[in-house]
DNA sequence: CTACCATCCTGGTTGC
DNA sequence: TGCAACCAGGATGGTA
C-alpha cells in the first residue's frame, strides 16, 4: 500500500494528533513482522512524551521526550489508526500504544511485511540498517536533473528499476514510478543511461508533480490503506496509467486506437503500466 | 553490474 | 457455494 504519499499523509495526520502527548502504555501483540520488534518497547516507551512525528523514505518517526525514536514502516498492508481505547481490538492490531488523555495509537498489519524499531536517539536512527543507505528525498532539493544524470550515469538498468530502487530515490513505489513516468513521457523500458538530458529535465518535476497531487489528495486508497482518523485518500481516482489497462491515459484517445490504450507488463516481477503512444 | 526469481504473509478477487 | 489459483502498494537475498 503505502508509498511516499500515504506515508507523508500519516506522518501529517499523526503529528496533528499526538505531538505533546503522553504514553501511559504500551500493547505488544505480536512482535514477528519481517524484523522482530523489539521485546522491551513497552517498557521503553511507557511515561514517555512525543516530542516530534516525520518521515524519511517510506520509514515514519516517532521522537520521544528522552530522545529515542521509534522507527516504523508500513511494508505493504500496514496502517496506523487512531481509535477509542473502547474500540475492539482487531486481528492483526501488533501493537496497541494508549495515551494519558485515552487515545490509542494501533499499529495494523495483516501481512506482517511492516516494521517497528526502537533506537537511542537520532545519531543511531542515521546509521540505522534500514536507514543508512537510503537516496535522496525526491520533494526536496536535492532532486535535480543533474543529480539523476549523476546517479544514472553509466547504469544499464531500465529506468522503472531505477526509479524503483531506494538507494537511488526514497519513497516511491510501484503507483508513482508508473504514473511519474507517464507525466514525463519516458517509456518503463528505457535505459537509464540513456536519457537525454531533456528528458531528466522532464522527469524531475513529474515525480514532484505526481507525489504533491497524491500528498494532496491523501494518498492512494487501493485496499488497505486509510488515513490515521479512518478516512480514505482518492488519489486512486486519478491514475493515469496505474491500474488501467486497456483504458485510455489521461492525456490521449489511445484507446480507441490501435495502441490499445494502457499497456500492462510484468518487470521484475512486478506489473508495469504505461500508454506506448505518450511514452516513447 | 544486471535481470530475474523466490521469499516473507494474509486476504480479496477471479475463474472453474 | 466451494475451492484453487492468482494477485497485491515492499524489501531483500540469492542466482546466473
Amino acid at each position: 500500500m503505502p508509498e511516499l504519499p500515504e506515508v507523508e499523509t500519516t506522518v501529517r495526520g499523526l503529528a496533528a494528533a499526538l505531538t505533546g502527548a503522553t504514553v501511559q502504555r504500551v500493547q505488544l501483540r505480536r512482535a514477528d513482522l519481517r524484523l522482530p520488534m523489539p521485546k522491551n518497547l513497552p517498557q521503553c516507551l511507557q511515561g514517555k512524551t512525543v516530542r516530534q512525528i516525520s518521515r524519511r523514505a517510506k520509514y515514519i518517526t516517532i521522537t520521544f521526550g528522552d530522545g529515542r525514536v521509534m522507527l516504523l514502516h508500513l511494508g505493504m498492508s500496514g496502517r496506523l489508526v487512531l481509535s477509542k481505547a473502547d474500540k475492539k481490538i482487531e486481528k492483526h492490531d501488533h501493537v496497541i500504544v494508549t495515551f494519558a488523555d485515552g487515545r490509542q495509537l494501533r499499529f495494523n498489519d495483516p501481512r506482517r511485511f511492516g516494521m517497528v524499531d526502537l533506537v537511542k536517539n537520532s545519531q543511531a536512527l542515521a546509521s540505522h540498517k534500514q536507514l543508512k543507505h537510503v537516496g535522496i528525498e525526491p520533494l526536496s532539493d536535492q532532486l535535480t536533473a543533474a543529480r539523476l544524470a549523476a546517479l544514472f550515469k553509466g547504469r544499464r538498468t531500465t529506468i522503472k528499476a531505477a526509479l524503483l530502487d531506494q538507494r537511488l530515490i526514497a519513497g516511491l513505489g510501484n503507483i508513482y514510478v508508473a504514473e511519474a513516468l507517464f507525466w514525463a513521457g519516458i517509456s518503463p523500458k528505457r535505459r537509464t543511461g540513456g536519457l537525454k538530458a531533456g528528458e531528466l529535465g522532464k522527469l524531475v518535476p513529474a515525480i514532484q508533480k505526481v507525489l504533491r497531487a497524491a500528498i494532496k489528495a491523501g494518498g492512494s486508497s487501493l485496499r488497505d490503506y486509510v488515513h490515521t482518523d479512518g478516512r480514505l485518500g482518492y488519489f486512486q481516482n486519478k491514475f493515469a496509467v496505474y491500474d488501467r489497462a486497456g483504458q485510455a491515459c489521461r492525456r490521449c484517445d489511445c484507446a480507441i486506437e490501435k495502441t490499445g490504450g494502457v499497456q500492462r507488463f510484468v518487470q521484475g516481477g512486478r506489473s508495469t503500466f504505461w500508454c506506448p503512444r505518450r511514452q516513447t
